[in-house]
DNA sequence: CGGGCGATTGAAAAAGATCAAGAACGGTGG
DNA sequence: CCACCGTTCTTGATCTTTTTCAATCGCCCG
């Protein structure tokens, strides 16, 4: 990974601290000059393995990473999908030895970045501390929506929501035109993200096909329909707290 | 609430705060000396409604709350249950109108500290800044496990497995002797807990008794076969992040 | 003593899981 | 460029878990 990318991709993690909380031109700075290691990850490899100590987090800059935990007989839930920009394991400057793995869903570049460089930001500019904290808790807040989804929700409209979660998400970094955006999972993924089996995903992803809401296909998904996606997967994009987005972009201005 | 009575309770969130962070005297100090405003508040009543904007976080001196969401038609999802001595909302600091609320399941005491208070707190000690980030980090840890439970288990296991936690939970603020603890919620509540209906989880409670594990009775919970529960629910302590209750409570040392 | 909420139980229906098999797809090597 | 391979997707049939609906019971509180 060449510098101009690693410049990239510490942009758009600045852009997402950015969007949550305000940060003065040196805590910026200091951002974008933390120090970075590139890895690239194979498409079904762990990043980071179930209870594994680390010594830095990792910051996506290309690919798609998932969250999991799982039970003892090996039934996987995913805890939370992470696209370029994302910060997966922020959490883990807190709690080095925590007892969830993540594993790259695609071929993904991580940017493995050094705790120590993340606690000497954090002690030198209180701003990128509180930022990074408030992140974990934006974390904690799309926690307690998915316990709502796969607590409360049928097969269908918890796909649909996901969905919507997803869409905006990647409107934030500019990879959503309203049409379509990056969605390249296997079903069997979305089923451990969902609580479900792979085939009952299927067929609730038919259902929505034929309702003419959404299309899932070659890594993508295609939205037909915002408004009846959102009112199918009952969404309100407050919860991501991501200001400027929930306002006008969910009014589905033009989407199909 | 006299001043006694708030010192314990400062106290409790002290202990819970030290069991995950290390802070020196004056910051031990700092954290004792936090001002609160006692509220009484009634079995049944919210106490932070649906994404009410607060400005001061509850601390529960006595009682039990749950944090919840609901969707569109009124059905709940408690995302998570609080005991004396957490702080439920620590994370209302860093995101102040989150779109969860918190309702108190008994007649429960809350201690108000107000943002502006923690704020300072956190300022001048970055070790107190530390230490309740790391506790939001704690909630989500709590969280994610939920969202496996919930998403991967069955209904008896899922009861099993978040009978384990209040019990290790209580446990740590001394409120368990290897027999009983307080559990003082509906199977109403349960269920919203667990994402079951609330006849399901009678069904299920009804299991467990008879498989001689747990028994559920005048707002408590009878442990007869810990290592069984433990088993049951595929439970391990180590993501509720409270050292020295995992290694040696674990083991049952003699429960029955 | 009466009322009401919560617990309990039964029967029937629905959502989702499981099992199994075939089709489509994507990449690889000849 | 094509044949082949493994993975993923799709579908059907059947089974299990959980929900739903409804009624009764029991207990605590005023």
């Amino acid at each position: 990974m060449n510098f101009a990318a690693s410049a990239d991709t510490l942009r758009l993690f600045l852009d997402r601290l950015t969007a949550r909380s305000v940060l003065g031109p040196d805590e910026k700075e200091a951002v974008l000059s933390l120090p970075v290691h590139p890895r690239q990850v194979a498409a079904h490899r762990e990043i980071v393995r179930l209870g594994e100590r680390v010594e830095h987090s990792c910051l996506i800059a290309s690919g798609f990473v998932g969250r999991f935990s799982q039970t003892e007989d090996g039934r996987r839930q995913l805890i939370s999908f992470h696209i370029p920009g994302d910060m997966a394991d922020i959490y883990s400057l807190m709690i080095p030895s925590a007892p969830s793995a993540l594993v790259a869903l695609t071929p993904t570049t991580v940017f493995q970045v050094p705790h120590a460089a993340l606690r000497d930001a954090t002690a030198r500019y209180p701003a990128i501390a509180a930022a990074l904290w408030r992140d974990c808790v934006a974390d904690g807040m799309i926690l307690a929506q998915w316990l709502l989804n796969i607590g409360r929700k049928n097969a269908r409209d918890r796909l649909a929501h996901l969905l919507c979660e997803m869409a905006i998400r990647y409107r934030q970094i500019g990879r959503w035109d309203g049409r379509s955006f990056p969605f390249p999972v296997t079903q069997e993924d979305l089923s451990d993200a969902l609580g479900l089996t792979a085939v009952h995903v299927n067929r609730s992803l038919k259902g929505l096909r034929q309702e003419g809401l959404v299309l899932l296909k070659g890594g993508r998904a295609e939205v037909l329909d915002w408004p009846g996606l959102v009112f199918a997967g009952e969404f309100d994009a407050t919860y991501l707290g991501l200001p400027g987005v929930s306002e006008d972009e969910m009014r589905p201005a033009r989407s199909v």
